[in-house]
DNA sequence: GTCCAATACATAAGAATCTGATGTATATTT
DNA sequence: AAATATACATCAGATTCTTATGTATTGGAC
């Protein structure tokens, strides 16, 4: 099962701090294929969506990068800086709280029919 | 705690459908007010969002219409269509697989600096 | 008996964010 | 030599949400 694009709209900065809270630093391409192989396919990244966000994140000061070459080619890799840190408990928790809301309201009956 | 309104994006539509399931038929301002119940304020659907969704999905046959008036106020009631009941599973299915997925995903460790 | 809040619908401009395409370039595998 | 993978980036268009606006009825407070 892929999911539907519209159940991963609002999740993408969450996955993302998340890793780079466990992961110190990553670089984009990097993390789409981290995600791809944490959810075995079903979760995939598009760049389209991954690289607008990580900009967005270093511009409110979540992320710090630093440019490193592999040879000729350019990688950037992401870090959280100390207000990401903060950023990101505050995300993840809110989204755990979020799911166990969910959660209740998917399975409640209410039916008094 | 009221959710950020990029965690419940992509998600109205499954409420919505869960709700009509469990209670057969329902009309768009009782929808809001019973989600605001049901999550104790942490989700208040607005009408800019739920009304378009309610008539998109009547325009995809998963929910049928029916007009009624209480004195002289218009009330449109939803009901899930034979399709809508198909879509409903699906969608219910999904999303619960998708918050275990989310789950894992929030939840892993791979740090091994 | 008047006014405010609640009920109940709807639309629309603008914002945010995603998809899918396109572009550039290097490195690796076949 | 060619195809695939790595690695960045941007952009038009689509989708969907927020916020505001609009209309109208009903119920309760004072």
């Amino acid at each position: 099962m892929i999911y539907s694009s519209e159940l991963i709209k609002g999740t993408l900065k969450t996955i993302i701090l998340k890793l780079l809270k466990d992961n110190k630093r990553m670089y984009g391409y990097e993390i789409t294929q981290r995600v791809k192989e944490l959810t075995q396919d079903r979760i995939q990244l598009t760049e389209g969506a991954l690289y607008p966000s990580l900009h967005a994140l270093e511009a409110d000061g979540i992320l710090t990068t630093e440019t490193e070459y592999i040879g000729k080619r350019v990688r950037k890799y992401y870090s959280l800086s100390p207000k990401g840190k903060t950023v990101t408990k505050e995300k993840i928790s809110e989204f755990a709280d979020f799911m166990s809301t969910m959660k209740f309201l998917l399975d409640i009956k209410t039916d008094i029919a």
